[in-house]
DNA sequence: AGCTTAATTAACGAATAAGTGAAATAGATG
DNA sequence: CATCTATTTCACTTATTCGTTAATTAAGCT
């Protein structure tokens, strides 16, 4: 997948495992080997998480010793929230354009699971 | 990738075709032959984007004769844009924790291209 | 009925993604 | 210096994704 910035973005956001490392270092910065420890997966398949969060400008890396202390990084959320605001009209009630009007009334269709 | 709700829209929304079928969307509801012109892919092609975006719930097709009409639909885009929120004190300046503070001077770093 | 239009499904290939264990790198320590 | 610890890179496997063309389904039109 030949991807611009948001697309790498939101490819690092879909896998789950790169959600709960990203969730644990809203709590604050953690070391490669902390970052790990909650998982089941290997030491190799998180570092490769990481290089993928990295890449997205998703967390950066800081030396320490012999230890790699990550911590999220803003400005890639901060643009994916620009991103998303851009279709904010769409579920935000006071627009009455007719896509709107529709579209709100098709939730009624299928919000049966998740 | 075994995908939970979230997954799935980040998914669809990796996908640069899929985000320009969306934006395309948003300024009103097409067909499926509408969606696909602007792009030189094929049919088949265009019919799993809309697949994967109707699974992930941010479209939704109505029959319409032997077309299929497409619209946006905001909820999981709402739910996305939930999720975003939830790291918003991260790029928010208001916020004073270290954390925040050591995120923010690291945009010096490398924020040459795009 | 037979043809056209609209869209999807099927079958396949190439590229990518995510995991593994083994080896390599780099810094810290006895 | 030899070793331990932390992390990454390598080589490989398996599954998934994205595209293709050909065939199928379904509705409309003459």
């Amino acid at each position: 997948m030949m991807m611009d910035s948001l697309g790498n973005t939101f490819t690092a956001l879909a896998d789950p495992t790169r959600r709960a490392i990203l969730a644990r270092l809203a709590k604050g910065s953690a070391t490669v080997g902390e970052l790990a420890a909650p998982f089941v997966i290997s030491a190799p398949a998180i570092s490769r998480h990481l290089k993928i969060l990295e890449e997205a400008k998703l967390i950066r890396r800081e030396v320490e010793a012999q230890r790699r202390r990550c911590h999220l990084r803003p400005e890639a959320l901060k643009r994916l929230s620009d991103w998303v605001d851009t279709y904010r009209q769409f579920w935000s009630q006071r627009l009455d354009s007719l896509e709107t009007y529709l579209d709100t009334h098709a939730q009624q269709e299928d919000q049966s699971h998740e």
